[in-house]
DNA sequence: ATTTTATTAATGACATGTTATTCAATAACA
DNA sequence: TGTTATTGAATAACATGTCATTAATAAAAT
């Protein structure tokens, strides 16, 4: 197997095996890794329509009517029609999806000390150059792109 | 966006983005990115078990029953219960499944000659380095290194 | 103003990825 | 040998990822 196909399944099993990680850790929390991407991105960017949240999210292409759905079943998540357009719905977290939020941020940052267990700041810093340049222009490092320009870590306290 | 986070994302963001080229690439022949990866490997590493394929695949964990339902019926793989031990099957191409193994190997070249216009081949070597160390260990980096040990350009015709 | 085009969200369809369960066949063991 | 445990494959169930289609609304064009 020659370098760019190892890179091909090297990156596969990376993101295999660490949605598996994330997958456990979620578990009890009751949320899948996509929601738990939903969530934190409607707590890092406010009300957004189906669209705009979709244009945010990495892990879906398209409108992720149906990963919302879910959300709102389980009362994490609202839609409110929007008033200038109709057409439009916007979504944003209920107190229980903020609450969900937080143990969801536990929980990345035990899969975060994880991941700093096997890997260098270095080797991170050199990799995230490198698929930033293999995905750059397309909507999922968009989407990348987009969120890495802001604060992850919630600097002050929620507004509510 | 601290850069662990952010290393999630962009493996997320490669994973996605190169999978999608690859279905646009794989959709005239008719089969899925899983589907090559199954005809590759059972191409490459001769008859074998449903557990066995599943130790070699990066795309599932577990046997892939239903993955190789899909081939049957596609008459590209062929189902044969194992002699020595009845609740065994062993999998292997058809006349068919070979052909479109030629296949899958031009849409590979395709798109590793994409992947080669973004990245460098230092970068790419440094990058599997890393991800390396990341599953290490786990099955779908067992599942690479063993899959990597092996040539995956053939340098021979094949036997038939 | 009316028609046409574009956009938004929702829905249905199909293959995947994961997990749990079931059943047959083999292995291990008393 | 007879019983139990383990293994291999198949199956079902549920949420995902992708794509096509549809209905309602808004925007653009004539």
């Amino acid at each position: 197997m020659n370098s760019v196909e190892e890179l091909r399944f090297l990156v596969l099993a990376a993101q295999r095996e660490g949605n598996r990680i994330l997958l456990d850790l979620l578990r009890p929390l009751g949320v899948s890794p996509s929601q738990a991407e939903v969530i934190r991105v409607l707590a890092d960017h406010g009300p957004l329509s189906l669209v705009d949240l979709g244009a945010l999210l990495v892990c879906e292409t398209g409108s992720p009517s149906r990963l919302v759905d879910g959300l709102v079943a389980a009362s994490l998540v609202e839609r409110m029609p929007a008033v200038d357009d109709r057409r439009r719905v916007i979504l944003s977290l209920t107190d229980a999806g903020r609450e969900k939020e937080v143990s969801i941020r536990e929980v990345e940052a035990t899969l975060h000390g994880f991941i700093e267990q096997s890997l260098t700041t270095a080797e991170i810093a050199s990799v995230n150059a490198t698929l930033h340049k293999f995905v750059s222009g397309r909507p999922a490092g968009i989407a990348v792109a987009k969120r890495s320009a802001t604060p992850g870590q919630r600097r002050y306290a929620p507004s509510t």
